[in-house]
DNA sequence: TATTTGACCAAGA
DNA sequence: ATCTTGGCCAAAT
């Protein structure tokens, strides 16, 4: 566990049930440009909200989306049936999801406030 | 130490 | 609405 991938989980965990964020939002938050690593920090899932059972310690992964609202990867892929299961999960959370893309994105993303990011 | 790799992003065409 | 392209930087190799 990297102390970059740590904060992002701790700071993820905090993003509720039929909510979204982007990989750049939870960089921005953190204070680092590394938007990409967020991805490569995802695909390093521990605590797959799939298959880890501990309410406590898993990770939503599946509720982070591209910034222009598309889905993004999910499970180390990008297209195929591992991404029509991360749309699943976000649809049985509530969100609404056309052609790849969130609807309403903008409406739909999770903002970090001070308490959160005090967390780190 | 140096290089490569991305579940990315913003701006152009 | 797509599609390139260049840039980004933590982690892995």
């Amino acid at each position: 566990m990297t102390p970059l991938a740590e904060k992002t989980y701790i700071l993820l965990k905090t993003v509720p049930k039929g909510r979204i964020t982007t990989y750049k939002a939870l960089a921005d938050a953190l204070g680092t440009k590394a938007y990409r690593a967020i991805g490569q920090i995802m695909r390093n899932n521990p605590y797959s909200f799939e298959e880890y059972l501990d309410l406590k310690q898993r990770v939503p992964c599946h509720r982070v989306v591209a910034s222009d609202g598309t889905i993004g990867g999910f499970k180390g892929e990008k297209t195929g049936e591992t991404i029509r299961r991360k749309i699943a999960l976000l649809r049985k959370e509530g969100v609404i999801i056309r052609n790849n893309r969130v609807v309403d994105f903008k409406k739909m993303e999770y903002v970090f406030d001070k308490v959160h990011k005090r967390a780190l």
